[in-house]
DNA sequence: TTTTGATATGTTATATAATAACGTTTTTAC
DNA sequence: GTAAAAACGTTATTATATAACATATCAAAA
């Protein structure tokens, strides 16, 4: 495969994070607006947690941590949070971890897949039509009506191989 | 799409279900005597348990019913065996629901998909070369190099379109 | 600007999923 | 028969998630 046509989307190590956070908090910021939905300290606190790594986030860990900040925190503000900004498509679950990333199309319709490194833990979200379209017409194959795909990729991010 | 060439592997209501169930403990038994496993009786009946519908189950809905059977059945001994037939390839767990199913390929080698009725709650496993490939490209695409795919697919099978 | 309904958060308790650690039994190899 | 390995029993605990109800906040209507 030539080299140059090779679109990697792991971030480097001295890449400019803050960005992406801020990007991902503007982003919710407009999206909670346009549906009229509030973007309340604790989900934006929470959205931000979730950004502060590109790795996926254990629903405990953001526990531990909003606890050190408000110490009669409890599970369900954090599954509450987490709920509305899987509702908004602002985070996604990985159902083969239980963690929680930040999305990165939240600004468009898309069906994600993850690609997740073993190594590093690092991810990222790609938004193939190419492997959703299979899926897709696979699935009609056998005479059933995709509604939703679950795609969750393991190995070696370029870094790590 | 041409009905005709739809292969529904999607079992109706009156179908020898009984066959479905020996024929995977058959294989099981082949495959463990193989590999010089034992195939115990605890991890037969869970086998047994499993396959008795095309329903994903749950590790603690076995052990409910294991504990009709022998009152002092614990969760290890569930997951011991659910750990078993996973490494022989006897069942896969669906992560998104947590739960187990018999696998349908378990006699040769293959990177499974399933489809996951959300109506009647049978699932389906399939294994297209078209998808996995799909993903393996894709990934590469992005320098990212695969060893392993989750992919559940949710939706309505034919029966209940 | 109070009332009121809706939404969000606080709080306590519990359900569900999975594993750690260690002891005992069973199986297999010698 | 004995020893090592594998399987299973047992107790305890960790990890993930939700139910149920109380209180607080917000926003629209009166
Ligand atoms: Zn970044
Ligand atoms: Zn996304
Ligand atoms: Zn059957
Ligand atoms: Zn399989």
């Amino acid at each position: 495969m030539n080299k140059i046509l090779e679109k990697n989307l792991f971030q480097n190590r001295d890449h400019n994070h803050q960005a992406c956070i801020s990007e991902a908090l503007d982003t919710a910021n407009k999206i909670c607006s346009a549906h009229e939905a509030r973007f309340t300290p604790i989900r934006r606190r929470i959205l931000e947690l979730i950004w502060k790594s590109h790795e996926p986030v254990l629903a405990y860990d953001l526990l531990r941590i909003l606890r050190r900040e408000k110490d009669n925190t409890e599970p369900p503000t954090v599954y509450r949070s987490l709920d509305f900004l899987m509702e908004y498509n602002l985070i996604h679950k990985i159902e083969s971890l239980n963690a929680y990333v930040g999305c990165s199309y939240a600004h468009r319709p898309h069906i994600g897949q993850f690609l997740i490194c073993t190594e590093c833990n690092q991810f990222v979200e790609i938004d193939s039509s190419k492997i959703s379209k299979t899926i897709l017409t696979e699935a009609r194959q056998s005479g059933f009506e995709v509604a939703s795909q679950t795609v969750e990729i393991y190995g070696q991010c370029p870094k790590c191989r």
